[in-house]
Order: C-alpha cells, then structure tokens, then sequence
DNA sequence: AGCGCGTGTATACACTCGTCTACCTACACA
DNA sequence: TGTGTAGGTAGACGAGTGTATACACGCGCT
C-alpha cells in the first residue's frame, strides 16, 4: 500500500472522506456534486467513477464503515467495568445501583462516541431520513443491528424469566431511536452535554421501570424499591 | 382573490405546493433548484424571487403551514370521545382503561394525521435532521411545542400532585420524538399500519407506566395495577 | 385619469454540471 | 521481459443552472 510516489494512495479513501466532510457541513450526500467532490478531494472527477457507480454506492461504503466502527467500538466496551461484576439480581438494591451504572456507562459510550465521529454521525442520521431508499434501509438496519446487540447483550447477562427476547427487542430500539435524538442534540448543543447525558440516563431508566413494573410487577411490589433521582 | 384571468392565481402556493411534491419524492429541500421547481409549479423562474429570498425562506414557510395544521389537528380533537368522561383517578382500574384509551386514540390520531399529509410529513421529517440550521431549529421548535401542548392537555385533565411540568414536559418530548420514528415507519410501511399502532401504544403505555412507577410507587404498591395486554 | 406596485414573463450571460473519449503510469504476474 | 489492468488525468461536449435586466399586465389609490 501506498507507493513511494504518492500515486496509488487511496483515492477511494480521499473520496470518502471528502464526501464526509461536505455533507456534514453543507449538504445530503445525494445532493453533493461529482465535480464539488472531486475538487475538494484534490482529485479529478473522472476517478469518481474508477470507485463507485453511484453516490448510493458511496452513501453505502460510508455507513457500512460507521457501521462496523460503531459497533466494534460499542462491543468491545460494553462488557467492561460497570458489567465486569455479575450482580445479585435477587438484591434489589444492588440490582438498581447496577441498572443504574449500566445505563450511565452506555450512555456515556455511545454519546463520546458520537462527538468523537461527529461528522459520520452528521452524514447517518442524515441519511436515516434522506432521500435515498436504499440509504434509509441501510441506516435504519444498522440502527435495528445496534438493537439486537443491545438485547443480546442483556440476555446473556440477565436472563430475566418471563421476559421475551421479542418484548426486549422492542424496548432496545425505543432506546436506540431515542438516543438518535439525544445524538443529535449533543451534536447541536455539546455545551449541554451534562444537561443531555441526566435526560438520556433518566429516560433510559424510566422505560426500563416500565418494561419491569409491567412485565414482572411482583418483584416490584415485593421489594420496595425506589426509582433513583437523577 | 383568483382574478378572471387566472393571472393572480397565487403562485406562492403554487410554489409551495410544488416543493413539497418535488422533496417528498425527489430530494431534500434545499437541493432543489429554482428552474425546477418553477417548471414543476408551471410558472417562470423568476417568479421564485417575487415570493421567497431563499429555499429556507420556502422552507420555513411550509413547516409553519404544517406546524399550525398540525397543532390545530391535535388540538381541537384532543378534548373528544375518549377524555370526555373525566375518570375516577383513585379507582385504579377505570384510570388504566382511561389511559390505555388516551393512548390509543393519540396514536390513531396522530398516525392518521400523518397518513393524511403524507408528503408534508416526509419533508418536515427530514428537514428535522436536514442540511439547514435555521428548518432544523423551526421542526425542533415544532416538536416541542407540541411536547408542550401534551403537558398541557394533561395537567389540565389531571393534575397529578407530586409530578411536575417539567418532569412530565420530558416524557412528553420523548413520546413526540420517538412518534418521528413511528411516522416514518407508517410511511414506508404502510402495510404494516396496525403493528405500528400497537407497538406506538405499547409505548406509551410503557413510558407512562415507568413514570407512574417512578413517581408515585406507593400508588402502583397499594393498587394492584396489571400491564395490559396489547 | 394617472400612477405605483405587486405579480408574472422573456431573454440573455456566464458558469457549473455529468459524462464521454483518449491518454498516461505503475504495478502484478506470466 | 512483456503485457494486462487498475488507478488517475486531460480536455471537450451539450445540457442545465442562478440570476440580472427589461418588459407586460391588473389592481387600488388619489
């Protein structure tokens, strides 16, 4: 890779990232102009073409990359400290510090996360509404996939009983879309970022009081357990 | 107003009508050129410059149109069949029927609405995350005011003591961003209209079941309230 | 009657766009 | 050593673009 005379040095790469940065700060990919992108990649605009038959085909490479780094970057740290120790599901108390710690250590990955690709999240969520069918399919699978982890992840560390991976699912892309939301605020507003990471965690845990008060509502009335002020 | 003629004819609306077809099917808003737009509305391109100064002029322009329609839609049916008897809220089992109907008449409301005003929906969702700052800031504008009518509807009808208006204003931010979500999904799917509806009631259900939980536990402990089954 | 103004039109200019054809160069491999 | 091929460039074409200037019509004034 990479010649000695700056050649063959990844113009597909160049083109990528050019199209990251404009449709970030200017415009939906669809709307970019094969010249405009070329230029600010210091390119001709015929090299275009050598990579990509479409700026659908480039849309794609773009969010697969988001895709994989986010998810590579979620998973690896998802079982880490907070989760290291397996909780005592019986002790509600323990239990509650636990959910609690949880919902606050994702929240601040994936919000870090977020600000660290700015400009990848920019272009996704972009997309996720744009006006590319097959952009759309690909962000909203992406955000479907990030679910599917999520739940897998908790069933393999609390196999709640009487607990469907289908309700589970459900719950984990409320989440997923909902922080979407909060993505973009942060995006928007990073002077809030305190203010944004109280409001995710609280909703977060609030859907989750609901999803436990409603499918397993005596151990909620056993124990006299107390939603967290946050 | 409309001469014999047919020359005063509005070609403000024209042009608006025009670019909400053209971005709800083609592209994003501002990607759409003047001499195209005007040829879809049947007018000359420099008649553009007689009514807007930009496309975000265009575009502020028609999210207020549907911001008003939008909020006057809600507003003036909200107060209808469902909530008309106001409920019993110490009779625990009345006020869960009462809520679970609340939510399922927003819902069909809301999704409806958007069904109704398809291409208004499309272009409003997407300028939400959209290339340009100032419709980005009008459609979030939008959504909170909206949020905010909810709160209101509510504390006029129930009065929770130990709730504030600002916790509730926060579950009601949640609830209208994640119907972005639901919109979109009834849009693409439209197949799939009652899985939608279900899984947007299910929802809020959930929420508010968490934010009773949280809030008011010893009335949860006391009654021997049951999550419905939907 | 006369005038101003809001609205819509016609034409023209300079520019950018996507894409086609042709050419160049470095590497891989036989 | 020769050759095919992938990656990158150059120039040119016609079509479409934003917008400026100038013109035409109808209404509400005074």
């Amino acid at each position: 890779m990479a010649s000695s005379k700056a050649k063959r040095a990844g113009g597909k790469e160049k083109l990528m990232a050019a199209a990251m940065e404009l449709a970030a700060s200017t415009r939906s990919l669809a709307s970019l102009g094969i010249r405009e992108l070329s230029r600010h990649a210091g390119l001709n605009p015929n090299t275009f073409y050598r990579h990509f038959d479409s700026f659908d085909d480039l849309g794609l490479a773009m969010l697969g990359d988001l895709g994989v780094e986010l998810r590579k970057g979620l998973r690896e740290q998802r079982m880490t400290p907070a989760l290291a120790p397996a909780p005592n599901v019986d002790d509600p108390d323990t239990a509650l510090k636990y959910a609690q710690s949880v919902a606050r250590e994702s929240v601040r990955l994936v919000l870090e996360f977020v600000q660290d690709h700015r400009n990848a999240y920019i272009v996704g969520i972009r997309e996720l509404f744009g006006s590319s069918p097959k952009l759309r399919a690909a962000m909203n699978e992406l955000l479907d996939d990030m679910a599917r982890d999520i739940t897998e992840d908790i069933f393999a560390v609390l196999p709640v009983d009487g607990v469907s991976k289908r309700d589970l699912d459900e719950v984990a892309q409320i989440i997923v879309r909902q922080m979407v939301f909060f993505s973009m605020d942060i995006i928007e507003h990073p002077e809030r970022t305190n203010e944004i990471h109280r409001r995710a965690e609280r909703f977060i845990l609030l859907i989750f009081w609901g999803a436990l008060s409603a499918w397993l509502p005596e151990t909620v009335a056993e124990t006299q357990l107390q939603f967290p002020e946050i």
